[in-house]
DNA sequence: CTAGGGTTAG
């Protein structure tokens, strides 16, 4: 084969590639050229640079940086230039600031590259100072400076320096422009001005797929999912076919109203517009199942699989997200593919490692020795583990109840104070006094505190508060108060904690004067809140409601439930019931604790194969707790609660807390 | 004489 040796024809080609968005191959001709021993010129240097960006990468870029040098085309401002731009494209701020301050010949498009790779970098502000850089230097911008200084500005979420700026564009005569139009809507819905945005579309003549995109997202970002969609469905009647970025604008949407109809629709759509091999797309249509926190969470798996079928290699996000849908299902074995599969295909970061334990401790939670396994593979592998790592490895052993587990663990973070210079955190801290005070073990957690070399945080307190309230300590627990209501007075929910334990040394006194204190400071006692979904469907429940629409009819099924348990041997547990009152009136508050309205209303008006995801703003009590893991035996029903805590995964009459929580 | 660097939505 004839070799063509004409640089001209490799530029030729090479840029032909870079036209098309096949950076890829303009790589590997460039690599060619190079082995046919041909140099490349001022012309070749720019495509490949903005290749090299395009894939992240900096080492080649550098190694190309360092050609320039040698063959004296930093002196080309072109060349100079596209530098500038791969620096900024991949972050490296420090090299593309000082090739751009050494520059003798700065012109318009250098100028705009440093204020828009700053923008797209996320930093407004010193995207912001070179434009004002530039208008002292004498430079007017162009259309391509002032999108990038709107982009900016709309960072700033600052809505009447988006109105001036707003005004100086349309004054320079570039508001009519559809790139700028498109980023004068993002910027107002970024300002939360939506309607300013919806104006400046409305009045727009030639309207393309990135305004309506930008518009849709709009609605969507600013939490208003019906506007957005009903966009989407005039978009597409005017003709426009949606484009990956729309799919992806759209699942956001979809996941936000939990509309599962939809959500199988746009993913139907994606498929058929071959979308799904965008990593993107395939993220958020998992994001969109995940997001919804139901069974559809299943789908998520789905997609998953037909991502794979692809064949493409999910990423860190992709991975994230699979974690956050099983840790919502909560089983196990679902967890362990998941986590053997990660290990096989991707590297592995310590933040998704650290999502890894945190599924196998709060998603199928009371899993410990699962999350401590993982954490003896981690250190074996020679990953060093981070804080957040030892916050979830320390949070596993409370809640599986690892006392010399979580020791040992506490110690190897001391251990590593004397070889980095960075010990136990305040978190940590809080955690093992959680541990040791929930396992008995009070003289040890206030031990433990007495040392610390830093102010116990609230955190701190409040965990040997909680933990003295189940052991009933209470000359401990009142101390833990004192200090807790000193960093935090306002904190209504520990004054509720310091009175229930009060009250279970049947302290009536202190209550009283606490209460009073409470009702002086203006502190009221918030009621308990369960909320229970299905579908779209959201029902919120507090203690005693009476405001639900259904809530007679709530009432009466709970009333019929409560006598099918007792003959299955229900026992109220009233030691939850710390109020001054009467054995019969503990029983009747019991009886009306918002979660069990929810699980009451659940087995009403939700098929009984639909498992029931209860979410709950305090702890779950010990008598709730027993009364949720009878219904799940006798109805043969899973319901999965989540309280401020952990989850609880209810199912034949057993709990996965194993009843420590 | 033509060539190369900078633009909006996510």
């Amino acid at each position: 084969m004839e070799s063509h040796n004409s640089p001209f024809l490799w530029n030729a080609m090479i840029r032909a590639y870079s036209a098309e968005g096949l950076y890829g191959d303009t790589i590997n001709v460039y690599a060619l050229m190079r082995k046919r021993g041909l140099q490349p010129d001022s012309y070749t240097y720019p495509i490949v640079l903005k290749a090299f960006a395009y894939h992240s990468l900096v080492t080649e870029g550098k190694l190309l940086h360092s050609h320039v040098i040698k063959s004296g085309f930093l002196l080309d401002s072109v060349v100079n230039t596209g530098l500038v731009s791969f620096y900024a494209k991949c972050g490296e701020t420090e090299d593309a600031c000082a090739l751009f301050d050494q520059m003798s010949m700065k012109d318009i498009v250098c100028w705009n590259m440093i204020i828009t790779g700053f923008e797209q970098l996320g930093r407004a502000e010193e995207s912001l100072t070179f434009f004002r850089q530039m208008q002292l230097e004498g430079f007017v911008g162009n259309l391509r400076t002032m999108v990038g200084v709107i982009s900016a500005v709309a960072q700033m979420r600052d809505s009447r320096m988006a109105s001036s700026v707003h005004a100086y564009v349309v004054c320079n005569g570039f508001g009519s422009h559809v790139f700028m139009q498109s980023a004068l809507v993002a910027m107002y819905s970024k300002c939360a001005e939506v309607r300013k945005g919806r104006k400046i579309f409305d009045q727009m003549v030639d309207k393309d797929l990135v305004c309506w995109n930008s518009m849709i997202a709009a609605y969507e970002k600013s939490e208003q999912p019906e506007e957005s969609l009903e966009l989407f469905v005039k978009m597409q009647h005017d003709g426009f076919i949606a484009g990956p970025v729309t799919m992806v604008i759209v699942a956001a949407a979809i996941g936000q109203l939990g509309d599962d109809l939809r959500a199988r629709s746009v993913h139907a759509k994606s498929i058929r517009n071959g979308f799904v091999d965008h990593l993107n797309v395939g993220n958020s249509l998992l994001a969109m199942y995940a997001y919804m926190q139901n069974e559809d969470a299943k789908e998520a798996l789905v997609v998953f699989d037909q991502m794979l079928a692809l064949g493409f290699r999910p990423d860190s996000v992709t991975m994230l997200i699979v974690a956050g849908a099983y840790s919502y299902l909560g089983s196990l074995p679902l967890a362990k593919t998941i986590h053997g599969f990660m290990l096989k295909i991707i590297e592995i970061s310590t933040r998704l490692r650290n999502a890894i334990i945190d599924l196998y401790c709060f998603g199928s939670h009371g899993r410990g020795k699962e999350a401590l396994e993982l954490f003896s593979g981690m250190q074996k592998e020679g990953i060093e583990p981070n804080d957040i790592t030892f916050t979830s490895i320390l949070s596993a052993c409370s809640h599986a109840g690892l006392i010399e587990e979580g020791r040992r663990c506490f110690s190897d973070i001391r251990k590593m104070q004397k070889q980095f210079d960075k010990g136990p955190s305040v978190i940590h801290y809080a955690c093992m006094v959680d541990m040791l005070g929930r396992a008995g073990l009070l003289s040890e957690a206030s031990e433990l505190i007495a040392e610390m070399p830093v102010e116990p945080s609230s955190g701190v307190w409040g965990a040997l508060l909680g933990a003295c309230r189940i052991h009933e300590n209470a000359e401990l627990g009142e101390f833990a108060a004192k200090n807790l209501l000193e960093v935090k007075p306002q904190h209504t929910g520990y004054h509720v904690l310091l009175s229930n334990l009060y009250a279970t040394s049947n302290r009536w006194h202190e209550v009283g004067e606490l209460r009073h204190e409470m009702h002086n400071r203006g502190l009221r006692k918030p009621a308990a809140f369960s909320v229970i979904e299905f579908g779209k469907e959201v029902h919120g429940f507090y203690t005693a409601d009476q405001s639900h629409p259904q809530h007679r009819e709530v009432y009466r099924r709970l009333e019929s439930l409560l006598s099918e348990l007792k003959m299955a041997g229900y026992v109220p547990d009233k030691s939850g019931a710390l109020h001054d009152v009467e054995e019969e009136d503990k029983e009747l508050i019991l009886t009306m604790h918002s979660e069990k309205l929810a699980v009451a209303f659940g087995t009403m008006y939700i098929d009984n194969w639909i498992t029931l995801h209860i979410t709950k703003d305090l702890r779950i009590c010990n008598d709730c707790h027993s009364f949720i893991k009878l219904i799940s035996k006798v109805h043969k029903r899973r319901i999965i609660v989540r309280d401020v805590h952990r989850f609880h995964h209810f199912e034949d009459g057993w709990c996965s807390c194993k009843d420590y929580w």
